[in-house]
Parts: structure tokens; C-alpha cells; sequence
DNA sequence: CATGAATGAGTGTTCATTCAT
DNA sequence: AATGAATGAACACTCATTCAT
């Protein structure tokens, strides 16, 4: 009762903005980024384009708010593992941190690859990066003894790292299996933290 | 006499056709993607819209050939690269398809952004992956004992591991010198390739 | 109360479709058919463009429908034609029908002329022919008994015949005055009857 | 040696324009009126297109040029007709006028739909209906006693008449064979003729 | 608030015509 | 004279956005 309290109004408005954002890789998957219209989103989205335009004041908003939510989730999973291994060991965590990264994207690699290449991202699709280097700079500074300059180059080099396994991952489909990939993410991952000691 | 002869029709095509891609970049660098018309293009590139169209049969051709010139751009240095260090350490010559790498990327960060995050780009960034495997499969094979099942891995992570790199250097090193960066990216790639061993 | 009941939305339709057909005929005659262009026929019909669009899938659409007009509009004149006189004498309803294509061409030759001569017509100006042939052969078939040969040349030779002469009235503005065309398509039509029995 | 004697200047002239006029049927028939640009007509007619501007001020001329050639052919028909019939009777003339237009619609129906409903024809395609007028005048004032405004009747109505039956033969007959129906066109016609005595 | 018809600025593209070679 | 690359005005059509209902 209390935690799915929301006004109506709010659940109203995060329903139609999820139906949206939906219908945007929807249609980008089965059409093409070129038949993203915003009268097509609306229909898609099974709204009328007045209400597109009630949650979203034009069309780059809505990209925007795509590319925010994945940012987002992302987020999330960086948070939670970092959370959830708060106690483990550097390998330990670093291994939760690439298998939740790889996961991610595995899991719909064709969602992935439409925001990554077709959907315009003016903030860059590095935002989640540094998400993900403020993790590993907590995850580095409560474990290791890392140089100033040395934790600077890490931390430059494990979120590349990882994203370099990630967007691998979801682009080669027909490539490494899942595990595989994960497997050896996490292998390259943990020589390179060895290499630094 | 011999160098510069080419009918002058392949001249002016070569030249209009150039005029064209260099148009677009700056009218992306400077207005940002949304102001790339086709007529804007043939105004910037100083030829008439009829002539843009008398080389390319549509706008998506136009994008098309400016991937294509990076790409051929790109091969060209990893062709460099491993011809000049044939005969070195596989160190040495890993050492210097990242730098190619990395270089060529840095060296116009912008150009590189456009073409990564705005130009719609429907082959996928990954033309230049596949010569890039290709070459490290060539240096692999000549200096390496890796057995079918570790080539395989390291072929399909060494790639997306240079471009993540190459990427991340132009993008953001997050204070990192551009120098320091790159040769972290060096030590981290070597780190992946003797972890394979 | 009941005559006018449609809905708002089929009026509206009904009411932007014939502006756009009567804007296409407008602009013919007043600036030629060269002058007919999209945005022109929206203008001269007092709507956007858009909203053309949003009945005609394109422009040859809106020819096409302008033909239609033209031979559901003949070919109620012809039903008419028949129904007033089932019970007539052959002379009569012949009367009837050549006066009511005669008249319905005579009264704005200049729209036939547009319509047969400039507005593009893949269908064929023929369509309304066969309306035609049918007509008479339910009329013929009622009143005469022709042999099944006789009667399929009377119905290849009515309709050329009835067509002639509205087609002649319409273009020849200064030939015949309009009641003694009538007159002459009537005799010959009954002429050429006369001689088939 | 002496008749085909032209300066090789105008030889080549004529040729050029019938080859160009000869790519403008082939276009249409083949590609439809849509396809027929300037570029190529020159190019189906295997010339320059710098070259057909020497011979046509503007493409309307082109169009011109061709109505003009089929009145030219269909005029040499009547006058051939109206020569080689001199002394016969009225019945004999009209069958040989009516079986003249016919035949020569019949002969190449797809040219005569094209001339006739897609090239645009700003002169009307009356302009051989004036010759066939003419030709009539001749042949009814040496054979009939009409009075004048008889005559103008007939001379009003039998090219209309002749012209309907010519496209009506080479059109839609119906399930009537070319022969039949041209027999019919004849028996029509002079139907109409001995009801204006 | 929701709707979706209407809007019209702006786009990609064509093609008649010119003119330097 | 012949060529055909270059031109650019003009077109058909789209689609983000608005606003009366």
C-alpha cells in the first residue's frame, strides 16, 4: 500500500513517458532510425502526439530521455554491485562490476547498439563512464595503495576496459558466447589492476 | 609527369567528391548535425547542389563515403604499422597499432566525435575492427603459440580493447596527459596480451 | 434532421477533397496545366499542403481523382437517363441519354477539355464508356430484338457515336450552338439505329 | 542520285529529329511519360543532349515537333485517300476515309494512346480534324446537293465522328473483331450521311 | 488533460537548360 | 558543330509542432 503509493497523476505520466521511450526502440529496431517519426511514436506508444508533447517538449527530448534512462540503469547496477561487494575482495568486485556491465548489454544487444550508433546523443555515451570510474575510485582507494598517478591512469583505463568488453559483447553477436566474454573481460580486467601493483 | 597524371575527369571527380565530405565535417563541427542539407552542403563545398548529386546518388551515400574515407584512413595506418615493425617484438608492434590508433584519433577529437555519435552510420563503426583483427591475427600468428581457442579470444577482445582506447583518449583522460594516457593504453593492452600466454 | 447527419469528419473530408479537385480544375484553365503544382492546388483550394496530403497519397492521386468525379458524375446522368425512361420508346431514351451527355459536356467544355486533354489519365478517358455500353444494352436488350452479332456492334458504334458528338460540342466552342449539336447527335444516333434493324 | 539529294547538313538535321522524336515514343511506351526527360530522350536517341538544344529551342518544341509529324502522316493519308477516290461515289470516298484513319490508329494503337493522352498536346489533337474537314467539304460539294447549313452540319459532325471510330477501333471494341468493327464504323457513318439528304 | 486534424517551413531531389571545352 | 558537366530554380513531399475541440 505504501510503496507503490504515487499520485495517479504521477503513475499516469511515468507510464506514458515509459511507452514512449518504448516505442522509440521499438521502432529504430524494426524500422529504422529513419522512420522514427514523432507521429509514429505516439502511435507505437498507443498515445496521441498532443501527449507526446505533454511529457516531452520536442523531439530531441525524448532521445534525451532515452539515453538518460539507460544511463540510469546502468547506474543502478554499478551502485548495486558496488554495494552488494562492499566487503569482497578488489577480484571480487571487479568481477561483479564487468559481469554487471557485460550482462547489461548482452542482455539486449540490439537496444544497446541502436542507442549507441543510431540514436542522437549530444551528451556523449560516455555519461554512464563516470559513473563507473567514481565506483572504481571508491572500490580502489578502500582497497589498494595506488600512487596519485597511479590511480589516475587506472581509473582512466579500467572504464574503457570494461566498456571496450561490454560494446563487444552486445556488437558481435556471433562472436565469443556470453560467458566466454564475461570470462575473459574479467581476466583482462584483473591483469591489467595486477600489472599496476 | 607520371605521378600526377590522371584524366582530368577522375581529377575534378576526386576533388568535387572531397569537397563534399569536407563540407559536411565542417558544417557538423561548426552547426552541428541537424544543419547538414544537402543544399547547405553544396554551398559550403562550393559546387551546385546538382553537381553534389551528380557523385552521389543521395544523402545517405554522401555519409556512407565519409565512413568509407575514415576507414581507409584507418586501414592505412594499421597497413603502416605493421609493415614497418615486421620484423619487431610483438611489444613493439602492439606498441605502435595503439599509438596509430590512438594518433589518428586524437588528432581531430571533433571529427572523430561526428563521425562516431552524429553521422547516421549504418555499417557500424566495426568496417575498421576487421582490419584491424586482420592485422593482429597476421602478428599474431608469426610470433605467437596460441592455440586455436586463446587466438580466437584474443582476436575478438584486442580489437574492441584498441578502440576503446583509441576513443577514450580523444574523449576524455580525465586529466591524464594524452601522452600518459596512451601509454597506459599500451601497458594495458600488453597486460591483456601476456595474461593470454 | 436526417439528410445532412454525417460526421463532422466525413464532411470535413468531403468538403477539402472537392476544394482540391475544384483548385486543380481553377488553376487549368486560368494559368495551365504547367502551373498545377502542389503547393499552387493547396493555395488556390485554401488549405495547407499538408492537409492535401492528408487526402491524396500524391499528386497523381489527385488527378486521378478528379477523373473519378468526372465519370461518377456522367455516370449518374446516365443512370438517370435510364430510370426516367424504363418505360419509354428506344427513340426517347436515346433522346435522353445523348441529350444528357451532350448537355453535361456543353455546359463546361472547358473542364472537359482540361480533363481530357492536359490532366494526366492512366485509366483512360473510356471509363464512363462502359457505363455507357451497359446502359444501352439493357436498353436495347429491352426493345429490340438483335441478333446477339447486331447487337454487339450497335453497343462498339452507340458509345463512339454519342462521344463524338459530346466530345465535338465541347471543343468546337464556335461550331454548332448547343440545341442543334443535340439535334444532330440525336438524328444520327436514331439514323444508325434505324439502319441496324 | 538527284531526289534523296539534300546538302548533308539538312540530312543530318531530319535524322537527328527523328531520332529524337523516335526516343520519345520509345521512352513513353516503354518507361511511361513520367521517364521522358530531356536527358533521356538524347540519350535514347543517341545523341548529346547539347545536341538536341541545336534542333529544339525547349522540350515543349519536342512534343510540338511530334503531334505535328502524326497530323503531317494522318493529313497524307487523307489527301492520298481523297486523290486515289476522285471520281468514285460518296460511299466508296467516306469508306476509304473512315478505313484510313482506322487502320492508321490501328496500326500502332500504343503510339496513338500516347500521343493522344500523354504527351501534352497544346494545340489540340484537332488540328488533322480541320484537314479531314476540308477533305469532306471537297468530296461532299462535288457529289451532294446540300443546302449550306446542312453541309455545315455534316462537316461538323463527321470528324468527330471518323476520329471517334479510329480511337474507338484501335481502343476497346469489345470483343469485336478490328475488321468487324471498322465495317460497322463505315456503315455508321454513312448511315449518318444519308440521313442528311 | 487528451486528442488528432491542420499547419507550413523546410527538405531531398530532379531535370530543363547553358556554356566552356 | 557536338559534347556533357555543371547549374540552380523549382518541385513533391515530410514531419515536428500547435491548438481548437
Amino acid at each position: 500500500m505504501q510503496e507503490t503509493r504515487r499520485t495517479p497523476k504521477q503513475t499516469r505520466a511515468r507510464v506514458t513517458v515509459d511507452a514512449v521511450l518504448d516505442a522509440v526502440v521499438r521502432i529504430v529496431k524494426r524500422e529504422g532510425f529513419a522512420a522514427v517519426t514523432t507521429n509514429r511514436i505516439a502511435a507505437v506508444a498507443g498515445v496521441s502526439i498532443g501527449s507526446v508533447y505533454q511529457y516531452f517538449p520536442n523531439k530531441a527530448a525524448i532521445f534525451a530521455a532515452l539515453h538518460d534512462r539507460h544511463v540510469r540503469e546502468m547506474s543502478r547496477r554499478i551502485d548495486e554491485a558496488l554495494v552488494d561487494h562492499a566487503s569482497a575482495s578488489l577480484e571480487d568486485l571487479v568481477r561483479a562490476l564487468v559481469t554487471a556491465m557485460v550482462d547489461a548489454h548482452a542482455q539486449d544487444p540490439e537496444l544497446h547498439d541502436v542507442l549507441t550508433n543510431e540514436v542522437p546523443n549530444r551528451g556523449g555515451p560516455r555519461a554512464f563512464q563516470s559513473r563507473l570510474r567514481d565506483a572504481l575510485r571508491l572500490a580502489l582507494a578502500a582497497r589498494e595503495h595506488l600512487k596519485p598517478r597511479q590511480m589516475e591512469r587506472a581509473l582512466f583505463v579500467l572504464p574503457n576496459l570494461i566498456e571496450a568488453f561490454a560494446h563487444g559483447v552486445a556488437a558481435d553477436r556471433d562472436g565469443l558466447s556470453r560467458t566466454a566474454a564475461r570470462e575473459e573481460a574479467v581476466r583482462a580486467t584483473l591483469a591489467y589492476l595486477r600489472a599496476c601493483r
